[in-house]
RNA sequence: CGGGGCGUGGCUCAGCCUGGUAGAGCGCCUGGUUCGGGACCAGGAGGCCGGAGGUUCGAAUCCUCUCGCCCCGACCA
């Protein structure tokens, strides 16, 4: 295409709202425009790039025998209230009435039309598997929109669901996706990782994350480069650091000891020249069963912290606040600051494995201003042992002890084996082979094709733009002329230029009346992967190739660059 | 939903404290000179200062309310 017809409205000054990298070359380099929050119109380069990512989908989903349907975007209430999502959703929904009052929604994921859909047509386990999937626009109505296009309230999601017969069947399609994915982001040219998730409220058996590293993410990962081993840090397991201090070993019981004024777990430590190591943490927390809502107690090393995740799946509980301070006060007639276990019967309490094993540590006394000396998990108390605790820098794999390292990551997909969840809130069933109506194991896969363009401009850009990997990039080539008065150059340009199109070379003409240094800067900022410069050197018949990844530029001549290019954008 | 910040021309911002009727740079348009890393000169267009109400002779500026946007936290199938 010829730039002078394209709208690239590109900004020399940085726009004022943006913070991350993306999220501010998109808007300087002329991809995206806001229109609200969380709401972006995508301009011609932004649909470009969109277009190359979402095909590369639809080639690996095809490959894995996927069909791709369009599904409606706007849906009636009522499959959502079969599956209860309705009510579950809550206000991330967006909701709206039609003029005869019925409730509709925007659909942020398509389980339940696609479960409906399936239902009403799928009748024998001969038509199983299948793989459906769709590329669409997913509506959440955010509570914080942010970072550009990282968190907004329409996006672009291709998701697939996976109906098989029976578990064999269902890990089968889960492990093609796990395989098509890593696939796709490798030819979208993206560093990433694949972790261990919690499947959380989607309930289901397993669940992996894929992953990109960088600061604008907003989840945290673990990683053993040693093992392989990763997991998102809501589930990950490790083995904790050593205590600072050898427990003493002798055989006492718990003795109170007057510590005025000290609340937290480092006062208390360093008032009674301990470690906070040998220190237990006691947490009080109103958790919620069903619709019940009972305190209960968590004990953690001094130094650890809960893991939300960990314990929800510890205690079976759906949901849990920390305590008030007055119902701390009445539940054991003492403030926060002076909490333990002894002598607790009538609340459950569950212990961190890190507490387990371990002898005459601290714990608040239930008593304001003591705590008690030689507290042996087990002995003085007993609990629940579970590891309810967040994996933390320095702790080691659990079996190997090897290093851990923690990343900050964005989530680009998402694969998921759900189970039963769907089809037997919405009656999915087939025939089996004894003619035996048979529930219909689902699965379901997702990628955020906004994240992918967010995740390549996170890994790839530099002070001067972006970087994009050539796959998916607006365009693979760009030729600039430095001075287009110039007839030969004029010339040589657009007789390349024609070349590269007809060898199947997605190509950019800079054929505006610009001065080179706002080509150059244009081009780079945009992040086309190869720049043809034609100017004086073409009097030799040379022209300048410059890579964008690595700033290097190599001389070819004229009448070899179309095919010298090919050679590396098709190797 | 809590906390913080910001709304002045397309963009980045100054002016606000101490009220007197709106500015700069970039961008845009015209002409000229330029032309290998965001040129220069000259001329020009473009703003009911987010909105509403109030105080005042007079409000971008002070007060109240409201809307929008950004950031931190909560939240995030």
């Amino acid at each position: 295409m010829l730039w002078s017809k394209l709208f690239i409205p590109t900004l020399r000054e940085v726009p004022a709202d943006a913070e991350v990298a993306s999220h501010r070359l998109l808007l300087r380099a002329g991809y995206v425009r806001p229109l609200g929050a969380g709401i972006y119109n995508y301009l011609p380069l932004a649909q470009r790039s969109l277009a190359k990512i979402q095909r590369i989908i639809r080639e690996e989903m095809e490959a894995i025998g996927a069909q791709e349907f369009h599904l409606a975007a706007l849906n009636p209430a009522e499959v959502w209230q079969e599956s209860g999502r309705w009510t579950a959703m809550g206000q991330n929904m967006f909701r709206l009435r039609d003029r005869f009052q019925r409730d509709l929604c925007l659909g942020m994921t398509h389980e339940e039309v696609m479960t409906a859909l399936a239902r009403g047509e799928l009748r024998s386990y001969k038509q199983l598997p299948q793989i459906w999937y769709q590329i669409q626009t997913k509506f959440r109505d955010e509570p914080r929109p942010k970072s550009g296009l990282l968190r907004t309230r329409q996006f672009t999601m291709k998701d697939s669901y996976s109906f098989d017969l029976a578990p064999s069947g269902l890990d089968l399609s889960y492990e093609k996706h796990r395989q098509a994915y890593c696939r796709i982001f490798e030819r979208c040219g993206l560093d990433y990782v694949v972790v261990e998730a919690d499947s959380g409220s989607m309930g289901g058996s397993a669940s992996q994350e894929f992953m990109v590293a960088t600061d604008a993410g907003e989840d945290y990962v673990v990683v053993c480069r040693q093992t392989g081993y990763a997991a998102n840090l809501e589930k990950a397991v490790s083995r904790p650091t050593p205590p600072s201090l050898p427990d003493n070993d002798a055989d006492l019981s718990p003795t109170e000891v007057h510590t005025p004024n000290q609340k937290t777990i480092d006062e208390v430590a360093a008032f009674l020249n301990l470690p906070t190591t040998s220190s237990i943490k006691t947490l009080v927390l109103i958790a919620t069963f069903g619709d019940k809502h009972s305190p209960l107690i968590a004990l953690l090393r001094g130094n650890h912290q809960l893991s939300e995740t960990k314990f929800l799946a510890a205690t079976g509980a759906k949901e849990f606040r920390p305590a008030h301070p007055e119902e701390i006060r009445s539940l054991f007639g003492a403030d926060p600051g002076s909490l333990g276990p002894v002598g607790v019967t009538n609340i459950p309490i569950y212990a961190d494995k890190a507490l387990e094993g371990r002898k005459n540590l601290v714990a608040g006394a239930n008593k304001d201003d003591y705590h008690l000396l030689h507290v042996t998990p087990g002995e003085d108390f007993s609990a629940t042992f579970a590891d309810i605790r967040q994996v933390e820098a320095g702790d080691t794999e659990l079996h190997s002890g090897a290093p851990l390292e923690i990343l900050k990551t964005m989530e680009i997909g998402h694969i998921f084996k759900l189970g039963y969840k769907y089809s037997d809130s919405m009656g999915l069933t087939v025939l089996n082979e004894e003619g035996k109506e048979t529930r219909v194991i689902m699965g379901s896969y997702g990628i955020g094709v906004e994240r992918v363009l967010c995740g390549a401009i996170e890994l790839f850009h530099d002070a001067d733009g972006i970087s994009m990997p050539p796959s998916i990039a607006p365009f693979e080539v760009v030729l600039t002329p430095v001075n287009l008065t110039d007839e030969s150059q004029r010339t040589a340009a657009f007789d390349l230029y024609n070349s590269l199109r007809a060898q199947g070379v997605d190509t950019l003409l800079d054929d505006r009346d610009e001065r080179p240094g706002v080509k150059f800067k244009d081009a780079d900022l945009i992040g086309i992967p190869w720049r043809v410069t034609l100017g004086k050197k073409l009097a030799q018949g040379l022209v300048e190739v410059a890579e964008r990844r690595t700033k290097t530029v190599t001389e070819v001549p004229l009448t070899e660059v179309a095919s010298w290019l090919c050679s590396k954008l098709r190797p």
